[in-house]
DNA sequence: GGCTTGTATTGACGTTCGTTGATGCAACCT
DNA sequence: AGGTTGCATCAACGAACGTCAATACAAGCC
């Protein structure tokens, strides 16, 4: 169930130092981009305050966030798969239910990208 | 020739604690979208880069930015404009060039916004 | 005035995106 | 087994997006 995330903000966004360190070449740019456009959606962006607003480790089941939209089920389901893909967030089935949460440390080193001032001691 | 921003990263993301503090309402979700949209484009990013690397108070010609893309000046024009219509970005005319940088805080705000682990002493 | 250069706007095109109803699959319960 | 519930996938639609050629605008130069 779960695969196919794109596992990019590692390699990126930490290593290369941010967006305002030097220009991004065309792959940077390009990986870094399915990111930003996965959060470029406000029901995406709902559901991702959603699952992160559960804590570390923290955990929602679907069925939790369905009816919080004015939106189809298969609707939500598409969005979880697009955030699921951009290496957002994983599931995992347990019963009758699936279970989302945010992947440990994407949303801190999204936050280090974006920063102008650099953490210190990121050089490795 | 600089207007129509939307600035809404100030109310936003910096008060409101945050994309992991608590569930966006769809007002929210929907204004910060439009931001992270703007950012979901490789063009667009490799251009934020490209500006926001001059450095605080920075400004790059529209001229130094057209020739690094495989891109026609209108399609430059028309991202820049987004990004400009986004608040991440701001331009002015000299002469006969237009010069463009990053709205001072934007990114750092964005950053806090997505930090899982908030500043302390935000609370104002 | 006219000519040239740099940038923005317009109008049109193909592609991608967001949404839905219908359907399929997985797991539970009698 | 059959029936029910939760979630994912499929197929199709309109809307929004990215791109370009053509055009318009602004400023400098002759």
């Amino acid at each position: 169930m779960s695969k196919q995330e794109l596992e990019l903000i590692g390699q990126d966004a930490a290593c290369c130092g941010g967006l305002s360190a030097a220009p991004l070449d065309e792959d940077q740019a390009a990986d870094l981009a399915k990111v930003f456009k996965a959060l470029g959606d406000p029901v995406r962006l709902r559901l991702m305050s959603m699952i992160a607003s559960r804590g570390d480790g923290g955990e929602v089941c679907v069925c939790d966030l369905t009816p919080a939209f004015d939106l189809s089920q298969p609707t939500i389901s598409h969005h979880l798969k697009l955030l699921r893909q951009a290496g957002l967030i994983d599931c995992e089935r347990r019963g009758t239910w699936v279970y989302y949460w945010v992947l440990p440390g994407v949303l801190d080193k999204l936050a280090a990208f974006l920063a102008t001032t650099q953490p210190a001691g990121v050089t490795a």
